[in-house]
RNA sequence: UGUCCCGUGGUGUAAUGGUAACACAUAUGAUUUUGGUUCAUACAUUCCAAGUUCGAGCCUUGGCGGGAUAACCA
C-alpha cells in the first residue's frame, strides 16, 4: 500500500506567522524587524522564554531580525543587576539580538514628540491631584469627568511642560495627558497619562531627567523609533492597542503593530514577577536561581539545558486563548534532550550494603560499560568491582509483591554491568532493620549474561563500597502542591500552597569513582534514577547534585 | 455592569466551507543488561440553540462559559 502524501499541503502555521506571510506577501514589509522588551525590574522566567523564541524565532524564520530593548521607563522599579541578568538568560537561550537598546535612549525624541503632539492641541498638562483623576476616570460603566485643565492653551501647555521638565514641581504635582476622551468605553482611552513627575535617578541617564513617560507612551513609540515591524505582546495588552495605534497615528511616524498571543502559564507554578519576587524576599527560595523557581537561571541550575527550553516553547503552539501547560510538558522536553546526550552513571541515593559471600576477599575487577546506549559515539568506561557494593535500598524487599522483579530472598538479579546474583540472607540489627544484604554472584555471568542463556527480570545499578564517591544530592519536587497555586480560599494566598516537601537533601549518596572531576552543571543521567546536574555550590571533596527530573517510572506509578 | 479577547479529547496545538490531525498525558501489549529508550494499540462527532448551505469546528444571530481591563506599573 502507498503511504499518501501530499506535498502541497499547506504547512500549519499559527496567527503570527500567517499575519507576517501575509505582510512580507502583500508588500506591507520587505522583511520583518522583532523586539523583546523586558522591564529590567526582575529575572527572566520560562514566561519570557516563551516569548523571547517567539520573537526571536518569527524573526530567525523569517529572515529577520530582532532587538533587545529595555523598557527602562521607571526608575524607582528597575535596575542594572536585572539589566545584566536579562541578558545572560537570552544568550545562554541561545538568541544573539541585533541590537541593545534602551528606552531611556529616546527619551529626548519622546519629549519633542510630547511637544508635537501639545502645540497640535491633542495633550494637555494637569494639575489634578493622583486622588482627583482616579475619581474623574469614572468606572467600566460610568464616563469619567473632563479635568478642569483640560482646556489649557496650547502656550500654558508648553511652559507648564517645559517647567516639568526643568524641576520646578515636585513628584505627582503635575501630569502630561493625551486629550482623547473621558467617556471612552476602554479605559486606557480616558485621557491616559504620557509624563509623570519622579525625582529618581534612572540607572541609566542618572539625573538628566525627572519626568519619565508611561508604558504606553514610550513603548509603541519606540518600537516606531526602530522600525519594529510586529510587536509582539501578551494578551492584556490588547486593550492598550487603540491607544499604541492613536500615538503612532498621530505622532505621523512609522506604523509599527501591535500583536497579542495568550501568556504562558505552567501547572504548578506562579508566573507573576511579583510573586516570585516576594518568594525571594521572604526567603521561602535561596534565590532568583534556587533550582525550584521558574526563572531562566533556576531552570538553568536545576539542570535543564537550552535545547529543552527551546523545543519546549516551540511545541506548546501559540494562540490567543487561556492556556495551562502541564509542568509534565517541559519534563518530557527535557528528557528527550538529554536521553540522547547525558551519560549514564551509577549512583546509589540511599545506600545498604550488599556482600558478595562467595566473591575473593581482596580481589577487584574492571567491568565495561556503555556511557549512552542511545549514542555509539559516547564510548565505554570502567567500573571497579569487588566484594562488597552499595545498592538502593528499596531494590531490595523481604516480603516482596508479586511483580517485584529486584532482589528479594532466593531472588537472583542482574548488576547492571556485572554479575547475576541470587539473595542469600539479610544482617538485622536490634531494632530488626536491615543492616546488609548477602548474596551469592555467579562467576559465569560476568558482564551481565549467563552462557546457559538463563533470564533474569531485573537489573539494578550498584556501586563499589570500596572505591566509591561520596555526594551530596538535591531531590527537588514541585514548588506548589496545587495545579493552579492562586487558587485559594477565602483569606488564603499562593504561600498556603507552598510545598513542604519541595527540597529534600540527600547528604550521603554514594556515586561510581568517574564522577570526581565533574563541574558545575555537568549533566548525568543516574541510571534508574533521574537526570541530575551539578550545582553551583559543588566543589572537588563535597559535590553537589541536583536531580533535575526522574526517569519516567511505570512501577512505582502502578504501586 | 461598559468595552475588548477567547471557547475543538484530560492538557496543548491543528484542520483557512468538503466529514476532526499531531504532540503530551493516561491505559494495555511487545522489545529491552535502565520497570528508561523504542514500537504497537486504545481514548473527542468541536459550549448550547437557531439560521445560511448540497455540506458548518469554520459563516450569521442569540444565549452560556472563561479571561482581560477602572497604577502617576510594565
Amino acid at each position: 500500500m502507498e503511504v499518501q502524501t501530499n506535498s502541497n499541503e499547506r504547512p500549519s502555521l499559527n496567527f503570527l506567522e500567517e499575519i507576517i506571510e501575509n505582510d512580507l506577501k502583500n508588500g506591507v514589509h520587505k522583511s520583518i524587524l522583532t523586539r523583546f522588551p523586558p522591564e529590567p525590574n526582575g529575572y527572566l522566567h520560562i514566561g519570557h522564554a516563551k516569548s523571547i523564541c517567539l520573537n526571536f524565532g518569527l524573526a530567525k524564520k523569517y529572515g529577520g531580525k530582532t532587538n533587545l530593548r529595555f523598557d527602562d521607563t521607571n526608575p524607582t522599579k528597575e535596575d542594572v543587576e536585572y539589566v545584566d541578568s536579562i541578558k545572560e538568560d537570552i544568550q545562554w537561550l541561545g538568541f544573539q539580538w541585533a541590537n541593545e537598546f534602551y528606552a531611556s535612549d529616546y527619551f529626548e525624541q519622546l519629549y519633542q514628540w510630547a511637544v508635537k503632539l501639545i502645540e497640535k492641541g491633542l495633550v494637555y498638562v494637569d494639575d489634578q491631584t493622583l486622588d482627583e483623576i482616579r475619581q474623574n476616570r469614572g468606572t467600566v460603566q460610568l464616563p469619567g469627568k473632563d479635568s478642569p485643565y483640560r482646556n489649557r492653551s496650547v502656550e500654558e501647555n508648553l511652559k507648564l511642560f517645559s517647567e516639568m521638565r526643568e524641576g520646578k514641581y515636585a513628584d505627582g504635582e503635575k501630569i502630561l495627558r493625551a486629550k482623547i476622551d473621558m467617556a471612552h468605553p476602554n479605559m486606557h482611552m480616558r485621557d491616559p497619562i504620557m509624563y509623570r513627575i519622579i525625582n529618581t535617578y534612572h540607572h541609566r541617564t542618572g539625573d538628566k531627567w525627572c519626568i519619565y513617560p508611561m508604558y504606553d507612551y514610550a513603548h509603541g513609540e519606540s518600537d516606531s523609533i526602530e522600525n519594529i515591524t510586529h510587536s509582539i505582546c501578551t494578551l492584556e495588552f490588547d486593550v492598550h492597542r487603540p491607544l499604541y495605534d492613536w500615538f503612532i497615528e498621530k505622532l505621523e511616524i512609522f506604523p509599527s503593530h501591535q500583536y497579542e498571543f495568550a501568556r504562558l502559564n505552567l501547572s504548578y507554578t506562579v508566573m507573576s514577577k511579583r510573586k516570585l519576587l516576594q518568594l525571594v524576599k521572604e526567603n521561602y527560595v535561596s534565590g532568583w536561581d534556587d533550582a525550584r523557581m521558574p526563572t531562566i537561571c533556576g531552570l538553568r541550575r536545576r539542570g535543564f539545558t537550552p535545547e529543552s527550553i527551546r523545543n519546549f516553547c516551540d511545541s506548546i503552539g501559540v494562540a490567543k486563548r487561556d492556556n495551562i501547560i502541564d509542568y509534565g510538558r517541559l519534563e518530557f522536553a527535557l528528557r528527550e534532550d538529554l536521553n540522547k546526550r547525558a551519560n549514564r552513571v551509577m549512583a546509589v541515593l540511599d545506600p545498604i550494603k550488599l556482600i558478595i559471600d562467595n566473591y575473593p576477599e581482596n580481589q577487584t575487577e574492571e567491568l565495561e560499560a556503555i556511557n549512552n546506549p542511545e549514542d555509539e559515539t559516547a564510548g565505554t568506561r570502567v567500573l571497579p568491582f569487588s566484594k562488597e557494593l552499595y545498592i538502593e535500598r528499596d531494590d531490595f524487599m523481604e516480603n516482596p509483591p508479586k511483580k517485584y522483579f529486584r532482589l528479594a530472598p532466593n531472588q537472583e538479579v542482574r548488576l547492571r554491568y556485572a554479575y547475576f546474583v541470587t539473595c542469600t540472607s539479610v544482617d538485622k540489627d536490634e531494632e530488626g532493620n536491615i543492616t546488609a544484604i548477602h548474596c551469592t554472584y555467579d562467576p559465569a555471568s560476568k558482564g551481565g549474561n549467563s552462557p546457559d542463556g538463563r533470564k533474569v527480570k531485573g537489573t539494578i545499578h550498584w556501586v563499589c563500597a570500596k572505591s566509591c564517591i561520596d555526594a551530596e544530592v538535591r531531590l527537588f519536587d514541585r514548588l506548589f502542591m496545587n495545579e493552579i497555586p492562586e487558587k485559594v480560599e477565602e483569606g488564603q494566598t499562593f504561600l498556603d500552597n507552598l510545598n513542604p516537601d519541595s527540597l529534600k537533601i540527600v547528604s550521603n549518596a554514594k556515586l561510581e569513582p568517574s564522577l570526581k572531576d565533574v563541574k558545575a552543571l555537568d549533566k548525568f543521567q543516574f541510571e534508574r534514577l533521574g537526570y541530575f546536574s551539578v550545582d553551583y555550590d559543588s566543589k572537588e571533596d563535597n559535590l553537589v547534585f541536583n536531580r533535575t527530573c526522574t526517569l519516567k517510572d511505570s512501577w512505582t506509578k502502578q504501586n
